[in-house]
DNA sequence: AGATAACTTCCATAATGTGGAATATCTGAA
DNA sequence: TTCAGATATTCCACATTATGGAAGTTATCT
């Protein structure tokens, strides 16, 4: 119809995993009907759909009729997860060994940073970002780096989606302060969050070059330890491992 | 053609999740022909097919043109598995409640166990086994009585590819060993961890009967607590939450 | 460099997926 | 309990959509 087609995308494989997002959207379950409105589809091709994805063990059917995500996704997302991880773990736990604090890589997923891999610290007071959380992209050490390589009118269009809640009072609460910062990203060629997200957590987050999917990494920890002398030693360690995992992930890894 | 067709099934959905999984099973990358024998489809097909997967990021293009899987099948695994953790909850709330000690839910998950939740005692001295967190299979409860259902041969190739390192004087350290107590746990119904993983800790632990993915719930605790009499109590207490989780995480077909 | 293997694009074909209409099932009200 | 309204599922005629052989590219090996 009037709809403007991917071209070469196969039309049932795009709609089934749209399905799948709006059930994760959803908070993990949602009634057909549910799913009519929110896809704009018709009741029978959804339910075809999810009846194929219900026999493989993607989706499970709930007493009420409701549909769920199935258990057998928990194994595909654990490998995308490895895989993401094989080709960052190496260079995340050489920064943790040098620099004591932890470290996470994450990618931009429909506006917001998702965090797909993490080495922790062995101090005990520390971050608790888990594999697969996601974030807004404005208070995030990792957000604010990813934003720093796009264009202006792209970061506006993203915020303007994912909205800029500000969790604490450092938060950047707007769009223009935002871009600001931005520019001075670019010229430092490194991002800071100090506070933005929680009061006394700080975090130095850069980007990986040429990544398929725009990605950061970065090391965080509480302001008593991730001081200024502290960011003299991170930077030019982060950007070595920025750079090497630049090449592994564009470049053949056997892991 | 003259092959099986599945009733109502959509075959370019099961085509494209067979491919995944095939990636998957390889390590998480693979090349276009390899998947071309190992799926039996021809090589245009395949190509569109993971065209239009990598177009939505479930799947990544390497510089070698491997394809990888791709970031955001991790938000859709991370879901899937919230909602295995959100059915299993109530009971092992329940259990907590009960038997005062933490009760955990792990699925079987590339040769090791993924505790998918977790609802703690409240007792200062517990476990701290996050959600999220993988651990071997010889050398827990959780992973014993998924073990046990499964055939002889199945557990031989498991622990060959994931080793069995012996975190306790009391861990497991070889095969036949393993293999004689999943008889035991055969019998009996039930797994116990005595200190196998960490001296001083005790758990007993049942599998979810017919889960899709292999599944087992446990409880655990120290020594102290957790005695003889505490099993007398537990293991009837474990069972029917063990039924009632297998009928929650099961189409409930006959309402 | 040339040869070989692997990947990608093209396009005629019909098999495949589609969705309106009909039916079955569930949920809540009286 | 029975009934009405909402929701899910099945059916099936139709053409849109996916298919895969053949041809064209691009990488890798010798």
């Amino acid at each position: 119809m009037a709809e403007r087609t991917a071209p070469g995308g196969v039309q049932s494989v795009e709609r089934v995993f749209d399905l799948l997002e709006l059930i994760t959207d959803a908070g993990g379950q949602m009634m057909l009907s549910e799913l009519a409105t929110a896809s704009g589809l018709p009741g029978p091709t959804i339910h075809r759909l999810l009846r194929t994805l219900a026999a493989k063990g993607y989706v499970r059917q709930l007493a009420n009729r409701r549909y769920a995500l199935g258990p057998r996704l928990v194994r595909l997302g654990e490998g995308a997860s490895q895989q993401m991880g094989a080709m960052a773990r190496g260079e995340l736990t050489r920064l943790v060994d040098q620099l004591g604090e932890t470290a996470n890589i994450a990618v931009i997923d429909s506006d917001m940073v998702l965090y797909v891999a993490q080495v922790a610290s062995r101090h005990s007071m520390r971050m608790f970002t888990e594999a697969g959380r996601r974030a807004h992209m404005h208070d995030t050490g990792v957000g604010k780096a990813i934003l720093a390589q796009l264009r202006d009118e792209t970061v506006r269009a993203i915020v303007a989606r994912a909205g800029m809640p500000t969790p604490t009072s450092r938060s950047i609460g707007n769009v223009d302060d935002l871009i600001a910062e931005l520019h001075v990203i670019r010229e430092r060629g490194y991002a800071v969050d100090d506070g933005e997200q929680e009061i006394g957590v700080r975090c130095f987050a850069m980007a990986v070059p040429n990544a398929p999917t725009p990605t950061a990494i970065s090391v965080s920890g509480p302001v008593s330890r991730v001081d200024d002398s502290f960011a003299e030693r991170a930077v030019p360690l982060l950007r070595e491992a920025a750079e090497s995992i630049s090449r592994n992930v564009n470049l053949v890894s056997g892991g």
